[in-house]
DNA sequence: TGAAATTATGAGCCATGACTCATCTTGTCA
DNA sequence: TGACAAGATGAGTCATGGCTCATAATTTCA
């Protein structure tokens, strides 16, 4: 799988540069960057773009890789360390304040027909994501009926959301509330009262 | 504020056909789609759609107008005929729908810094929500707390879902139930107890 | 019906941006 | 250290797409 023979020092140095680079120009014009930004700001020239990546699509596919270990990597850590109970709301919180500080790169990342496919680490994000949403079932924390696609949906609209509206911090924390709100049963994570209470409709007042 | 004299027999008809063509081509392409497609869809010569619209931002600017225009007149009906109780929720499904409908044009319906400015027509929009939630509020159909922005960033969110993921209708209606549930009392409509029940936790089953 | 004005046409102009290639530079390794 | 291969460079090619303008076609109205 990597019989690849080890780059020259200045091009494992460049290669990184320039994804450096690309993550900083794709986040703040997404698929409209220009390659040639890219190179101006990885202090390269565009020669040196194309022979590390022979496409702009090859390039957004690298980007987005690396970008997913790095979200696949902190579910790890939750399942291994977080509260069961919990860790699909942790998760989602973590993925949309993620997609809030990359920018627009995100709009890519469950997309289909466009640039860059997703693959198995979108399976792999999807599986962990039903992972956790079992377990939050056995620990009594999401609402009965809860199925996997509508957490995904949700998770894609308040991404997107977050990233397309302008919204203050405030907000998108306000947001993220609600939405789980959505998730979460009524005596669940976020409001106080152990179980049975007649208190199940107050609002969650969080942010 | 219209002074204008009237436009020839030919030049009105082909305004006309332009406007349509174009809803079509930037539903399919979003605001990567060429002027000459919308030209050659419409049955005329480029140098026409440039006569009528100077610009490719006017001619987005001007569909743009008109499908907030439609959107805006379906919230006086609803406002006129509708149930005040339930109208927030039939509003803010109907908005969800047409975007589905529309496609990739509604990213730019609530943008800011991109070509088209939102001006009057989305606080106007904002505004009818505004009333919606005040008298779901008075009907007591809404969490207590529920604030507007949120209900705006809620949509904002779902529309952008609805139409970057591509959610199949059922998921589609799957999805906007939820988001609703977030912010509907727990007996409100779509909930089948009247009032003050042991069962505020269950799935509101629609779609 | 026959000007005169309005509108339509579409071949180009120009800017942008992805991508190439002949040439020069630099790391590597004996 | 010297020679060779891997890599870097950037001017240039090509395609696309917004937009113009000289010319031709229509409409209007007296």
């Amino acid at each position: 799988m990597t019989p690849e023979k080890p780059l020259r020092a200045d091009a494992r140095r460049n290669r990184a540069r320039i994804l450096a680079a690309a993550e900083e120009v794709f986040a703040e014009h997404g698929d409209a960057a220009s390659t040639e930004e890219v190179a101006a700001r990885a202090g390269v020239a565009i020669g040196t773009v194309f022979r590390h990546f022979p496409t702009k699509r090859d390039l957004l596919a690298a980007i987005m890789k690396d970008l997913r270990a790095r979200l696949v990597d902190r579910a790890q850590s939750l399942a291994a360390e977080g509260d069961p109970a919990t860790a699909l709301f942790d998760y989602f919180g973590f993925l949309v304040e993620s997609s809030a500080r990359i920018g627009t790169v995100v709009s890519l990342l469950a997309e289909e027909g466009t640039s860059v496919e997703p693959g198995e680490q979108v399976r792999a994000l999807t599986d962990r994501f039903g992972e956790f949403l079992e377990a939050a079932r056995d620990a009594g924390t999401v609402r009965p009926g809860v199925r996997l696609d509508e957490v995904m949906a949700l998770l894609t609209a308040t991404v997107h959301g977050a990233v397309a509206g302008a919204w203050s911090d405030d907000l998108r924390h306000r947001t993220v509330a609600r939405v789980l709100d959505a998730l979460r049963a009524a005596d669940g994570p976020g409001t106080r009262k152990p179980r049975g209470t007649e208190s199940c409709a107050g609002p969650s007042e969080l942010g």
